[in-house]
RNA sequence: GCCAGCGUAGCUCAGCCGGUAGAGCUACUGAUUUGUAAUCAGUGGGUCGGGGGUUCAAGUCCCUUCGCUGGCUCCA
């Protein structure tokens, strides 16, 4: 007899060798078919296994979180079994859960989605079938045997250390697998086929091209579809087509990956740069701007034109070599080399709006998210070591000041020295150091990408999360230890020696553009008050009341207010129609009931409507709610 | 850059096995003067992404090039 414990410190006594999957019936029927693996002793393993000795065993069902990325695992292999079935000459890499579902890179003829129903029957079949998944251990060399026809699998296993092997069957199909699996392929109740596209075997350009087909799974078809409405609700917030509808920017042929702002979107951009400015200036930012164009004896010299010569667009100029910048860094670097500098003046803020340029690779171009040339909101602080933490905290401050604003909440990362980097190891612990204090200070808790920094000195990068869920990082606060070195770049300390100062690089929206784009998804274009781009739209009811409501509008202008008024010749139904679809925030109808009390009708983008608002009372809270920059849709909610 | 898919009017899309391009919305014109999500009628608008080829004939087939989409890779 064996004792088992169960989380609820609960112990019940079984035979010896029995198995998760009986001790989980023995609890209850409903239990015994919901249960699909088991952790024992802290170790997640199938349910099937059998249990030798006194243990604590938690099991895992389909309700669990651990379920459901053993659940795509398994899914993965059905997926895999079905297209063995169908493509004979398949030979199978690596087929891996990722957020979200999971995929199999597989070598194989090209296929597109239109293969995919097809694909799936055959999954279909195969959980309909139910079939027993087995996991059998086996010594290496008989793996490597077994294998021999599988090139891939063939590599791996040769890669393992020596000893056993799991693998786990399924049918005729076998998989090289550390498991674990679902007891058996009927678990897979939704299983969904999603894209495929090519990858190299190993993430190795010089290796064999596969055929990466991706996929998700869940134990329902209700969560399936939940799923796919995610993704749906995500693609109609696509900020291309929002861009589109709403007029806001445009991309050209004739210059792949640069947007072209339209007027729409130029009042939105204003908008945040002023907002940015004014929160800079609050916090003690001076605003610079450097040239575009720089020379390569400057490039050379920051060592971009090593490090970054493939993302750089050059010209010669008068038979001089030319870049345009693809970072404002240097030409900041030259800002503060210009004069002598006092430890005094420190910390030295210096903003900039600056446009970059990076070549990126064709493939990788995406609306407003990777372009070829935006602007960076970003700063250089120099300071001496002693600032680091205060400067870092006020950067953190600022950042949590201005996302706010937006209604987006933020996590950090910190990521450390990488193999590749540059400095002595004690700038390196002294720079880490700063920005650990600092964080442990600020509060929030972060999570460390041990290795994951630049090259030339650790970083804090700040991840936003949008209204749906999505997270994006945007804010990055960089320590810098080789440009000033490279620059020369010294301060006169109190010692009236020189000193090297500290340097960060930090943007908060990154990219505006990017950001804009976050934006535009974020309230799935429909911008609050403050940042749309057409505040009110008039519609006089009929042509008698356009100079009436013409009046007004001059009124809404002159305070400062974005008014677009709507004459044509239209059914009102069709002009509050294209208003909403505009996703104007406030539609304002003049009729005469209107223009004899001078009162208006208010319609709110959720359809709901205030009759006879007076003009005064609504324009207070109208610039209230404006000036206070508020989130919320609905200008009469107090908060 | 690589793989796959796509590119027809300002927008959304149709166009079969090759036979010489069509709808709705938009725009414009006219009528209608509208009380809270599309009034009616008419007119205009396309070198079918660019170039080359096959063919009596190419939006349709082939090659090439540019761009877009989804991934890979890159970047961080």
């Amino acid at each position: 007899m064996i004792n088992i414990t169960f989380p609820d410190g609960n112990i019940k006594s079984f035979n010896n060798s029995i198995t998760g999957f009986e001790v989980a019936k023995s609890i209850s029927d409903r239990l015994g078919r919901e249960s699909i693996a088991m952790e024992l002793n802290g170790v997640i393993v199938d349910l099937k296994t059998k249990i030798f000795k006194d243990s604590q065993i938690k099991l895992i069902t389909i309700n669990d979180k651990e379920g459901i990325n053993i659940l795509r695992h398994t899914a993965a292999h059905v997926m895999a079994q079905a297209i063995t079935r169908l493509y004979k000459n398949a030979k199978l890499a690596i087929g891996p859960v990722i957020e979200g579902g999971f995929y199999y890179d597989i070598d194989m003829e090209p296929i597109s989605e239109s293969d995919f129903p097809k694909i799936e029957a055959e999954i279909n079949k195969i959980i309909k079938e139910k079939i027993n998944i087995e996991r059998k251990e086996i010594p290496k060399k008989e793996a490597l045997e077994f294998y021999q026809g599988e090139p891939y699998k063939h590599e791996l296993i040769s890669e393992l250390s020596d000893g056993t092997i799991s693998i786990y069957s399924q049918a005729e199909f076998t998989d090289l697998c550390r498991g674990p699996h679902l007891p058996n392929t009927g678990f897979v109740k939704a299983i969904k086929l999603m894209k495929v596209s090519g990858a190299y075997w190993r993430s190795d350009q010089t290796k064999q091209q596969l055929q990466r087909i991706y996929g998700t799974a869940f134990f329902s078809k209700k969560e399936l579809d939940e799923y796919l409405n995610f993704l749906e609700e995500a693609k109609k917030r696509d900020h291309r087509k929002i861009g589109a509808q709403l007029d806001l920017f445009s991309f050209h042929d004739e210059a792949a990956g640069m947007p072209f702002f339209h007027p729409k979107g130029m009042v939105i951009w204003n908008l945040l740069l002023e907002y940015w400015r004014a929160e800079h200036k609050k916090a003690g930012y001076l605003e610079t701007k450097t040239p575009i164009l720089l020379n390569r004896a400057l490039w050379e010299k920051s060592g971009h034109w090593e490090n970054y010569r493939q993302n750089m667009y050059t010209s010669v100029i008068d038979d001089t070599e030319y870049a345009i910048k693809p970072m404002n860094c240097p030409g900041g670097m030259l800002l503060y080399g210009s004069k002598n500098h006092s430890y005094k003046e420190l910390p030295i803020r210096a903003g900039e709006i600056g446009l970059v340029h990076r070549h990126e690779l064709s493939g990788v171009l995406s609306g407003l998210f990777r372009v070829r040339a935006f602007h960076q909101d970003d700063a250089h602080i120099f300071m001496t070591p002693e600032q680091i933490q205060s400067e870092i905290l006020g950067v953190l401050k600022l950042v949590e000041v201005i996302y706010g604003t937006f209604g987006l909440s933020f996590h950090l990362e910190l990521s450390t020295r990488p193999e590749k980097s540059i400095g002595t190891d004690n700038q390196w612990e002294i720079a880490t150091e700063g920005l650990k204090s600092a964080l442990n200070v600020y509060g929030k808790s972060y999570k460390i990408n041990e290795g994951d920094g630049a090259f030339y000195g650790p970083k804090i990068d700040i991840h936003i999360k949008d209204a749906i869920g999505r997270t994006w990082q945007c804010g990055t606060i960089q320590l810098d230890m080789s440009l000033p070195e490279k620059f020369n770049l010294v301060y006169i300390g109190q010692d009236n020696e020189k000193h090297r100062p500290i340097m960060i690089h930090r943007v908060i929206y990154g990219s505006i553009e990017r950001f804009l784009g976050i934006l535009v998804e974020h309230f799935a274009g429909r911008f609050p008050l403050w940042l749309a781009p057409v505040q009110i739209a008039l519609l006089p009811i009929n042509d008698e009341l356009v100079s009436y409501t013409n009046e007004i509008k001059a009124d809404f202008e002159n305070i400062g207010l974005r008014v677009e008024i709507d004459t044509r010749t239209e059914s009102l139904n069709k002009k509050i129609r294209d208003a909403q679809i505009n996703q104007i925030p406030l539609i304002i109808t003049i009729g005469q009931k209107e223009m004899a009390a001078g009162s208006f009708s208010i319609r709110t983008l959720d359809g709901n409507i205030k009759f006879g608002v007076n003009k005064n009372d609504f324009l207070n809270v109208l610039l209230s709610h404006i000036k206070d920059k508020k989130n919320n849709m609905d200008i009469w909610e107090t908060k």
